[in-house]
DNA sequence: TTATATTTTTAGATTAGACTAAAAATAAAA
DNA sequence: TTTTATTTTTAGTCTAATCTAAAAATATAA
């Protein structure tokens, strides 16, 4: 249906046009994909002539809903595969994200329904991305950063903003996952530092690691 | 490591070889492959600069042993992805072929390590082809094709031969699968036709099933 | 053994996707 | 509002993999 390159451009734009609410820019999607300007100029053409986003010169892009259909399928297919991996082959959540990087391009609609089935329909990927169901409609949750949460609240951890390995291995350190139950005891508020408690640790973390995890406020 | 094009045409020449029985003409691969001759030309020079394979012009190739390797590797990965296919997705023998050969391509060691040992490191495929272990290594067995034996004598479908979606499906509604046992009643020499008896069916097959079907001798 | 047919290779084009270098448009600063 | 800087596009190349058409080598037949 799509080619490699297409069906990355696509996802590329979808998670930018999240990040920076609106207007992708060239620029911002040649960092993305680590390609030069020149060469999204050439390809968001071709996509544009496709329909699948709309673009005008300088003006940058934005997904058309067909655009985004393409987008959020193969993001199913990314995190379904990740499932898979961290769930059955028993892999650690920092070591997926590249072989599923590849595996989210396999074309066969039949498989994505039957791995999904045998993964007992998941809403959430190994770092607690939503995974869109065959509609593309995501699962919901009340999720914010650590960074956002006050003095004295209690959350658990239920994703992760940034997911390289370097970041997950941190966590792991510091016995950090999906599910572990975090407490605020104190915060700075000149570098936004945190002391948290996780189980019957208690440490500081920078603001960069408060602002990347996600959290479900508990009473 | 190697492009698609390339992993491709190791398989179809490795294949190749032994269904020919050495060497390996142009026009067969290009056949095989489904492209043309002059195309053929091409990438043959390529993979042989790249020492995967030995070719003089006119004279067909032949693969290095460093090419054979790359070969094996890959039909492991792809009657692994078949053997998970079938056991764990619940797919049909003759419904896995095209998605293994997208899946055969994903570049992961470990992935396949670990795929191997989640599936109980399976001998054999759902078409009862072996599958290579890490080294190259295939588990052998007593096979003969079914148009091979004698009245009287009786085996076990132990693989096949040709594994078109069309054959497969012919021996479905015979209700013959890996594992079932084949009495010879009758042979006719004249065009090597047979009736044979699966379970407590007997029936009529042609030579051209019988010589498509592999089966184990028993006593 | 010459003539004919088949197979294989070469030469030249094409397409997707990327690149460099330079030009054009837009944005920021004086 | 000019000038300067940044962003984006265009024009022209490049590589991998394919193709067509024609030439060259090999195989087959008279």
């Amino acid at each position: 249906m799509f080619t490699l390159a297409e069906e990355n451009y696509l996802k590329a734009i979808f998670h930018l046009e999240h990040e920076l609410q609106g207007e992708v820019s060239t620029n911002a999607i040649a960092e993305s994909i680590e390609t030069k300007p020149s060469s999204v100029t050439d390809m968001v053409q071709k996509l544009a002539e496709k329909k699948l986003l709309t673009y005008k010169r300088y003006k940058g892009v934005q997904l058309t809903a067909e655009g985004k259909k393409v987008a959020i399928n193969i993001i199913r297919k990314h995190r379904l595969w990740e499932v898979f991996l961290v769930e059955k082959l028993n892999f650690h959540w920092d070591e997926v994200h590249e072989i599923a990087e590849q595996l989210e391009h396999i074309q066969s609609e039949e498989l994505i329904t039957r791995l999904d089935k045998f993964l007992g329909s998941p809403d959430f990927d190994p770092h607690g991305d939503p995974i869109p169901d065959k509609h593309g409609v995501l699962k919901r949750t009340e999720k914010k950063l650590l960074s956002e949460i006050e003095k004295n609240q209690q959350g658990v951890c239920v994703g992760v903003k940034e997911s390289s390995a370097e970041f997950l291995q941190y966590l792991d350190k510091k016995k950090i996952s999906i599910g572990t139950k975090i407490k605020v005891l104190g915060k700075e508020f000149f570098d936004g530092s945190m002391i948290i408690q996780v189980g019957n640790e208690q440490f500081f973390i920078s603001h960069i690691i408060a602002e990347n995890l996600y959290v479900q406020i508990q009473e």
